[in-house]
DNA sequence: AGCCTCTCCGGAACCGTTTCCATGACACCG
DNA sequence: CGGTGTCATGGAAACGGTTCCGGAGAGGCT
């Protein structure tokens, strides 16, 4: 439990010069650094985190919020962060807000409040406005990764168009009934979805298309539910679907696949994610990397602590098209080439 | 920024009573005690948690270490904990500690060192000999959420005795060519897939049949890749199929589906875990929850912190059998009336 | 009336750093 | 040789709470 006072007594100098020499700011000589670090080694020594925080008013502890910790795509942002993060000395404080739930609630009135970190990171986050209030309550820079649609540093993908290559890709194939399978309307819902969807509909409608929509819970097994009972009814059997993500995606070709149904040569399926079960089911996807979105957000985060007064600019992630083997001409088609690869 | 002087002062009383106003310690007039609350919230008034740390030596803030984020299990457990934390008003940081990684030793040698936490939640981590030495050096209470092998405080799930009755459930249904699908040897591997395998053999040998081993990643696609492999082979195809984790068996379902081998008229699978695929799987399994696991776990650090004296006794879970419809009698078995349901 | 106990409260010390300010040494320059 | 700048260091004042200690008032008891 030895303090800085006693490695400044063991080193023979004064308190001050010992902080001055550990932590690297002002005029130390070269040697008496040496013997300062030296001797706080070997008595093991570690300064106090709050002691520091105190003085300092700085943390070293950067605060992340997301709805959800179970899914593919925040676990990956979460390690994302967390790489960067540790490589850099931060602590990463962990705040769990599942909409519509009391926690969240509290995470916004105290936690957050408490202002235990240097800055903030919003994951997917959809703050409605009094939630807003709190976060630039708060005083502390905010990054988002996913939209969040205010003005704080956002990392995001370009979802709307992401959907939009997808359809097309589809609508090249020749395919006419596409159905979109996801978990919203175009008014509400995550925002995430809705530029999915509207990406969805304006290519179908320029197309001439007709447009259909199936909800889904947004996860492997709502997926399956819902492609089961949109397949399950022939007449509505639609050549194609493009799905909201890669897991709805997976949990429709499982569907098809146990109602007999053979992708893709009876019916077309295509996700955006790439997420790590896409390529043991020839999923072809938009790939989006949420780990390196994560990464790229804590770095922003960082960047941003360090000069506090440039507000950084967006983001804008283009998803790469990756085309595995769920796609292919509707049936009926007569054969043609069709390139096989992934197209930037 | 007002601090807890402001306060007191527009309160008109010292900070000592407002501290002890505020934090409920100590001999307060409930005339003032209720001013005081009154005048804080009003000047909104958030205290320093650095401040107070310092003071009290309690950062309100629990450490949680694990090596994986993004498998199932782990982030189940993580909202567990996460859910009885927030409840309790205690902060969570979290600590990446993959296995083997340079940012798993700066966690062990720095980050932990800084002692930001009361206490400390191990989750499925196998520390060697160097770690759980820093480990104990840390001075905090620790409590392990899958075995540690040491005398932390540790809730789990018996794995042994859970192989056990998963081995016993194929061999009552009257299979003999029951091959174990895991990741490990018995000398070497994470603790829990080995105290698995030495279940399903010791099982296997009291019934005096063969012990078919075959090694598998510990993820679902993992467990694909090894089935299709396994199931390829005409002559080394088992008629039931023990994995190590619901992953790894519903890989192998799906291996089996894409073979065109029936589940389960041709191929027996039975997972340990009741992972939220399982029912769209009908994957029989042995259910171990982690999310109350890891409940359990923060609870019991949260009372060691309350009387530090008594040390915890440790927990082991029973697993909850739940047969679904991956499970049934070898084929060309004469039909029997077999019990589906959930057992305990 | 005197004494003890129980409440209530304020002053001041303390937690362990960082950083401001003052002082001194030394070198360099005109 | 005196002034001026740079470098090195120590003393002391923050940072913002909590808690020890002692004093004062109000009863209750003998």
């Amino acid at each position: 439990m030895s303090g800085i006072e006693d490695v400044a007594r063991a080193a023979g100098v004064s308190k001050a010069t010992a902080s001055r020499a550990l932590t690297g700011h002002g005029y130390v000589a070269a040697a008496t650094r040496e013997r300062v670090t030296r001797v706080a080694h070997e008595m093991g020594y570690v300064p106090s985190s709050s002691a520091a925080s105190l003085a300092t008013g700085r943390t070293r502890n950067i605060g992340v919020v997301m709805p959800y910790l179970n899914r593919w795509f925040f676990a990956e942002v979460l390690e994302g962060i967390q790489e960067v993060l540790l490589e850099s000395g931060y602590d990463l404080t962990l705040y769990d807000a599942k909409p519509g739930t009391e926690g969240r609630r509290r995470v916004f009135d105290d936690f957050l409040a408490r202002k235990r970190f240097d800055g903030l990171i919003a994951v997917g986050l959809e703050p409605d406005h009094h939630e807003l209030e709190r976060l630039v309550a708060i005083g502390r820079p905010v990054v988002s990764v996913v939209a969040m649609g205010d003005n704080a540093g956002v990392v995001r993908l370009d979802d709307e168009s992401a959907a939009r290559r997808a359809t097309a890709h589809l609508i090249e194939l020749g395919h006419t009934k596409i159905t979109f399978l996801g978990g919203v309307s175009v008014s509400s819902g995550p925002h995430v979805d809705r530029a999915r969807l509207a990406g969805y509909q304006t290519t179908m409608r320029e197309a001439g298309l007709e447009v259909t929509h199936v909800r889904s819970e947004v996860s492997l097994p709502g997926g399956y539910a819902a492609a089961v009972d949109l397949l399950g009814d022939p007449d509505r059997r639609p050549t194609a679907l493009l799905a909201t993500c890669d897991e709805v995606a997976i949990g429709a070709i499982i569907a098809a696949r146990r109602l007999g149904i053979p992708v893709p040569s009876a019916l077309s399926v295509v996700g955006i994610d790439n997420h790590e079960f896409a390529e043991m089911f020839s999923l072809t996807t938009l790939e989006q990397s949420p780990r390196s979105q994560g990464a790229q957000g804590a770095r922003m985060l960082l960047e941003q602590l360090e000069n506090p007064e440039q507000d950084p600019a967006d983001v804008s992630i283009q998803a790469r098209m990756i085309v595995r083997n769920s796609t292919a001409p509707p049936p009926g088609t007569p054969s043609v080439t069709v390139g096989v690869g992934v197209t930037s």
